[in-house]
DNA sequence: CCCGAAATTAAAATCTTTTGCATTTAAACA
DNA sequence: TGTTTAAATGCAAAAGATTTTAATTTCGGG
């Protein structure tokens, strides 16, 4: 949290009441949208919903946080953890299993020098069947 | 895509002009928002936007098609195909590329072995800085 | 070819997100 | 602690995306 903090100020943004408590809103918790952000931040501060949008892209932008898949209309969003690991998750019993990156390390540089990009940020899900379920 | 076709029917859907158009649309080609696929169906026959998005809804219940998620603020649509592919988008132009999906197979089958999961669906999604932005 | 269920259209309603501008505020510094 | 100012916010309105309603058309079986 404190770190998420002090990248916000070592970028030249400022610490205001909202922008805090948009990150405390998502913080250890499932994908929110807009709205519910709002709804959160109601509660601790004056805040107005197009200040919510403008943060969320802020900080989607300086990585803090990534919008996620939803069945809803409207984008969710989520803390991005500093330590990103990869998960596989089970469809049936929902069981994680992290994996080692380095495969998807080594994928991405292969795509880096395929497609002239540079790859700042990534979004890597994937669903299975645990051994138990299987 | 017959078998996509074949699908719809047995499961008492009718094979509208409309709906046929909506999965050429999405057949061999990136990602693409509702009025993307507007546009391309409009080329081949009489269309609405709402019969766009009426169906986008159905073709998701079925499993032919799945929501993938963007930089935009409107949803994206790509079909659920064995083959499926994958791009990196540029975080400020938003332009896309398409890369090959070996590297992520090879990944994926590595990541099988390694956690005796049998995967069967996945997310992935890439943002970078393309050559023009860099 | 005819019928009925299903699908489509067009228009309007409803969400969601963005923008312009006046006002306020965080934070650097005297 | 007060002053300063770029950055951030609030408010309102617009823009954009999606859904709904009700009337009309079309698919596909008999």
């Amino acid at each position: 949290m404190d770190d998420q903090f002090g990248k916000l100020k070592s970028q030249g943004y400022k610490l205001t009441k909202q922008r805090c408590e948009i990150l405390e809103a998502l913080d250890d918790s499932p994908p929110l949208v807009a709205e519910e952000i709002f709804n959160f931040v109601k509660k601790h501060c004056k805040v107005n919903l197009s200040t919510i949008y403008r943060n969320l892209a802020i900080l989607q932008k300086m990585g803090l946080i990534r919008k996620v898949n939803s069945l809803g209309q409207a984008n969710q969003y989520e803390l991005v953890k500093s330590n990103c690991k990869h998960a596989v998750e089970c469809l049936k019993c929902g069981a994680k299993v992290i994996f080692s990156e380095c495969f998807f390390d080594q994928m991405v540089a292969e795509i880096e020098v395929k497609t002239h990009y540079k790859i700042k940020k990534h979004n890597l899900e994937l669903y299975g069947t645990c051994p138990n379920c299987a």
